[in-house]
DNA sequence: CTAAATGCAAATTGTTTGCAGAAAC
DNA sequence: GTTTCTGCAAACAATTTGCATTTAG
């Protein structure tokens, strides 16, 4: 990783190999606030905006992506070699990831057909997991938690 | 549509009708920004939050739905009898839209395979319309314009 | 040494709310 | 009249930056 960074111009810290080390355990889609906090019980002296920038870096260097649900928070995923989509639990805020190599092929062709150069594809289905639409009739009206209130 | 909004309880003001009006004369995406400098034109003692409110409102009633592409600004979209996904350009942020029923199929099924009761999807490429791919050469480095400056 | 990284505090940006007065019905 | 709506200013929340200082190479 050290070698890695430092092809790139990059310089390995105490702090980094901490922010890098807790992110790659992690399998699921952390916010900066959640590995942040993770990241501060090892070592409580580390500042919010090391972690923010470190995750941007893994993003920079190709290690993960921002994903983001419309929530108003941005989530880290890590980069795999497969490509996926997101299920994403409006109650439980839970992402939980599927295939969609048939579907991408889908998007390709579409994308071709109108010109457009693809950077990247986005796949997602928001609604209520397992878990979740069981003690979920009441609220599973078709408007998400954040269109409810309103005012 | 003063009918409409009556039976839900809204009433209708000359703010509310040119709000209204404003966002139905579009046929593209636009943000709360967008649409009170458009809104302003016409009159320009409008507040903001009215603004913001109306546009929620319209989603409320179902006339319009969020979009969030992840570049940290809400856009609405026009709610219509065909589901679509988004092509989104990167450099010049139009939004472009294509038709999904294919893609919606597999997604449904998708859902019910993982038990996960779907809401809503969203399906979106990301990368540079046919006019920007053009003079882009030098930018489109598969980076995105936020993830390209890291301080 | 020099360039990059850190921690803090503060700036930014977009979204949301409280409230007093005005307007709809 | 009562309820909803408006406009303003202020609150919020998440992200991003400036800067003085420290640290890696």
């Amino acid at each position: 990783m050290r070698e890695f960074l430092k092809t790139k111009g990059f310089k390995m810290t105490p702090q980094r190999e901490l922010i890098f080390r807790s992110f790659f355990e992690l399998t699921d889609h952390v916010s900066v606030d959640e590995l942040y906090i993770k990241v501060r019980k090892k070592d409580s002296s580390i500042g919010y905006s090391t972690v923010w920038r470190n995750l941007k870096l893994i993003c920079k260097v190709g290690l993960a992506e921002e994903v983001n649900v419309g929530d108003g928070i941005t989530r880290y995923d890590h980069i795999t070699k497969v490509p996926h989509g997101h299920l994403f639990c409006i109650n439980c805020k839970k992402l939980i990831e599927f295939n969609v190599e048939q579907i991408i092929a889908i998007l390709a062709q579409t994308a071709s057909d109108k010109n457009f150069a693809p950077e990247s594809f986005k796949i997602e289905i928001q609604g209520y997991c397992e878990e979740c639409s069981k003690d979920n009739k009441s609220d599973s009206n078709g408007f998400s938690q954040k269109q409810q209130k309103l005012n």
